[in-house]
DNA sequence: CCCTTGAGTGTATGCGCATACATTGCTATC
DNA sequence: GATAGCAATGTATGCGCATACACTCAAGGG
């Protein structure tokens, strides 16, 4: 690896000044044609590639954007992978999968699909996409080096500890993804869950006609849980009920928990007409159970989730569900970022992006 | 957004040099605790953030890695999402989805899993991770200029020009995920692609007895495909068949063209015994056309796919497939990275990374 | 023929930090 | 009590680029 070339070297194979070759990367308009090809060509040969360092720090922006993202503690199993001997193993392993767990790890697919809408939507400015995740209990340092190195972050609600965001947000453009509460003191990207599960709710409600229905919530301490219960109460009030006449179980988003309220609720020997879950992989789980104990769905129970992975898009039957536009979270903060670096001044914005109510199998008698 | 501190600001606040401050930060051992913490004190009364473009200068490495991946250029279906009068809309659509397609959007789950991996052995080693997707032509500019802002890059095969790629790895450390070749002139990740198939060939050829068997191949240009294909010629060969006797067919990797395949061999009339796909979105779309005809898999056709992708964990049966450790490509090819940081004279190196065999109901009777 | 004008290029500087080297003030040693 | 030795800190410099400003030169105007 050669001493990477500079600027000077550049300019002195092509026997012009730096200024030179910088206007010719940065705006060659401003450079004659025959020059700006004589430095393009001594580019080419010295496989010049400008620092970043340098450019972010003479033209004082870095030209990047930081995402950041809690993680989960639990999954950091540090093994090393192998040493590079590995190549001398058969390569495979046989696995009996037969009635296998169909239960599967889908656990960030919230952080890839935002990732995704942020990245599509930095590129097309012509930012590039520094990510992080959170782990252990180190996010205020990890987010502060981030803030270091991008001109504007992204942060998911509750990643980050308020009052290192707040100190953070006197250096650099800050936007809130899924936050709680609309009108804070940031620019926010949230979701309309509370919307969403009203017409959801509202819609298997007045299919039923009776009242007799069980909420299976999320954690307390989940504000999208908040937010769809929330919904799901608002729905209920317009047909006269109150939260009082629901059976309500409280799991942790999880499939497992999920199927331990369904399998509650057969045990109660008593299922209600409609089973509302606060997510989807509760949902899913709620669904194991009943599937397993000959109760039919929609016919006998209806059941939906909320979130709208592609699991509840595949289960048998498939699971109506509130769809979120993860992607469109990503690409709405980068789009409310662009809009902040613009005019710093401007009063923080909010945007709610809508979201799909998916009327499917498991809630549709046809 | 007040002018952000600096390390002047921060050592005339505490009354010491800059120096100082730098050594706080960097080696407090080298610093008087008294000292050290009144340097602490200006830091947080300030707000004060280092920056990565100065230190990326002065340190002369940016403490980056980029991870560079090919995109889908139809994807970029550019619309703005809308202003931020979309907080006036009602916040949800109901559609009704009943006998909606259960086919899907996976594409980039790849993605998603190589850069999971790839960040968390970044986080492990003090690597912040900067993600791009090529998209449209521009390639090699996309990656010149983020080889310009990382202190190593990696970059999944073919999605780079190979000269470019020779012309960057003169400056920068380059690792090649899912590479072709191994021990060309980079370091390389590579998936047991080949050992799988075979694998898995030899155990269904085995269970069968008989050899008649279709085959689903991928584009010709693919070098997975290749590999597989290779891997399921040896398996033949191991049982004294050759290509020739077999039934071929090469679609797109996409569902769609599975389901194409099924139909076909459905039409002709004649059945063969298996259905070996090189990836499971074909195999799954095998299985829905044969799910279509009162064909009993695994019973009358043993089907089985490639990748391990969640969908062909759900489908009914649920397929039979070789499982790619993504994940682990992507932490394989940072660790890979960081032998090469350490030791820039190393011989390239190349890690192949086993597959699992997942044998499910698709190909296997109780 | 002198002056103005503008296109094209060069010179000089600063961005914020890390760090080699110099300096200071102690303590330990004899 | 003089000196070596070390710990703690300061001074000065360079990292590679963008850019304000200065300069040159040729064309056009008076």
């Amino acid at each position: 690896m050669a001493k990477a070339p500079t600027v000077y070297d550049v300019a002195s194979d092509a026997g012009v000044s730096i200024a030179t070759v910088s206007r010719v990367l940065r705006r060659p308009a401003d450079v004659r044609e025959s020059t700006r090809e004589r430095v393009m060509a001594s580019v080419r040969e010295l496989g010049y590639v400008p620092s970043g360092s340098a450019r972010g720090l003479a033209a004082r922006r870095t030209g990047a954007l930081g995402l950041y993202f809690p993680g989960f503690d639990a999954m950091d199993d540090l093994d090393e992978i192998s040493d590079l001997s590995a190549n001398e193993s058969p390569g495979y392993t046989l696995i009996d999968d037969v009635g296998g767990a169909q239960d599967s790890h889908q656990f960030n697919l919230y952080f890839d699909e935002v990732l995704r809408g942020a990245e599509l939507e930095a590129w097309r400015r012509g930012f590039a996409l520094t990510v992080a995740v959170g782990r252990g209990g180190l996010a205020a340092d990890a987010v502060r080096d981030m803030a270091g190195r991008v001109d504007g972050l992204l942060v998911l609600s509750q990643s980050v500890p308020d009052d290192a965001l707040e100190q953070l947000a006197r250096r650099i453009p800050i936007v809130v993804l899924a936050s709680k509460a609309e009108g804070g003191p940031f620019d926010s990207v949230t979701v309309s869950n509370r919307e969403g599960m009203h017409a959801l709710a509202a819609h298997v409600i007045g299919d039923l006609g009776s009242g007799d229905i069980a909420y299976v919530a999320g954690p307390l301490d989940s504000p999208d849980d908040t937010d769809r219960w929330a919904g799901f109460v608002s729905a209920l009030r317009e047909r006269g009920m109150e939260p009082g006449d629901v059976r309500l179980r409280r799991g942790e988003f999880t499939r497992a928990s999920g199927r331990r309220a369904g399998a509650d609720l057969l045990a109660s020997g008593d299922l209600p007409k409609a089973i509302i879950c606060a997510n989807d992989q509760m949902g899913l789980g709620v669904l194991d159970a009943l599937n397993g104990s000959g109760v039919r769905v929609p016919d006998d129970v209806v059941v939906t989730g909320f979130d709208g992975i592609e699991a509840a898009n595949l289960s048998s039957p498939r699971l109506t569900t509130v769809h979120q536009p993860m992607e469109m979270v990503g690409r709405a903060a980068i789009q409310l970022m662009q809009r902040r670096l613009d005019d710093p001044e401007a009063e923080p914005a909010s945007m709610r992006l809508p979201v799909k109510v998916l009327l499917r199998e498991s809630s549709e008698r046809k």
